[in-house]
DNA sequence: GTCTGTGAAGCGATTCACAGCG
DNA sequence: CGCTGTGAATCGCTTCACAGAC
């Protein structure tokens, strides 16, 4: 979808699937397979229309109507991704911001004033916020899930180190310390050596 | 490796892969079979020892002696990690923090004082720094990664919203703004309907 | 001729099922 | 008897290859 709106930018009105591939580092039957899952937007011979694919993305992943989300941690790593969404995309944007520190209630993040997580779930129904996001310490991150999904939270972006799953909610898990200690394998000097063919 | 650390410090001196299974959400034979592509680390008919188990996943994972990684930008983003890892990870710790802005070089950000990112490669080769951190803007990711390289580093988490890649290097993308858009499909009311069984 | 959309083949990863060992 | 370690069966995703549309 960001290639083809930065080709669309950039005056170029048609790709291929190959081109596609090139730039994303996809193949390009993985590209058209994945579409195919979706329906046909191209033109045989031709292509595809390059904001007119892109639009019909953003219509499959929800992006129509700017999408706000509950930011639940206003901490480093809440904050930096309150601000780091705030300035690079336009089609996510924090809609509230909670944090269960009295000291940071009340202060301004992004913004918005951090509210107490106590009117989580309230506040995601008043707002209507059908997306969260966890940047909590692991010890409070199962219960804010809760309180997400006791507000109408469909899907939720986990950044505590835990494996949270609450269905029929989707929560996506994203542990940046497992990020950061699994990178280290691929560190030349390996101690201990893979049976077969690992290495993906 | 984490749930085994836990276990081993709560006093429990032996498991199976079926209680690792309920508590990391993974299968038994998952557990195993991951495992067996390393060796054979358990006892048939009681289980795997905790710690012994958990040491050799370190091992496995180059743990051992503290990795200690190269963070390149010291903006929220860059800043939120070098806190994060402080505080909770004790394995992996950033070793040298950079940046291309003169107004941070010379802060000090996690203990450690910010250098300019000409330096780079030339502080990387010296600190003996193999792993390197990604969290500057999207068009400097490219020549960070290449600094990187110069500086012998092996592998790379790159958190900036472009696909990179330098064989022989192992880089891995996580693109959170892709993460935060993405989620939003999982959003109930759907506009675009997959053909067939999607969802994962 | 070009490039899409898609059945069919191929292949790696997961799951099954059980032999082997304590 | 219990639980690991592992070949065999299965599954689903990716790649191939080509018919169909322009």
């Amino acid at each position: 979808m960001r290639e083809l709106e930065d080709m669309s930018r950039d005056g170029i009105p048609v790709t291929s699937s190959a081109e596609l591939a090139g730039r994303t580092g996809f193949t390009s039957e993985q590209i058209r397979k994945d579409l195919a899952y979706f329906g046909a937007f191209g033109t045989r011979g031709v292509g595809y229309d390059t904001s007119a694919l892109a639009l019909q993305i953003r219509r499959i992943l929800g992006l129509e109507r700017g999408v706000k989300y509950a930011l639940v941690g206003a901490g480093n790593l809440g904050t930096a991704l309150a601000r780091y969404a705030q300035a690079r995309i336009h089609d996510v944007v924090v809609g509230a911001i909670f944090d269960s520190d009295p000291q940071k209630v009340g202060q301004v993040v992004a913004e918005l004033v951090v509210q107490p997580v106590d009117d989580l779930a309230a506040s995601c129904r008043r707002l209507g916020l059908k997306v969260g996001v966890i940047a909590v310490p692991a010890e409070a991150a199962r219960s804010v899930l809760e309180a997400l999904d006791a507000g109408g939270c469909q899907a939720v972006l986990n950044f505590a180190p835990v494996k949270l799953s609450r269905p029929p909610m989707h929560v996506q898990n994203l542990d940046l310390t497992l990020e950061l200690e699994s990178i280290t394998y691929y560190t030349g000097a390996r101690l201990v050596r893979p049976r077969s063919g690992v290495e993906a």
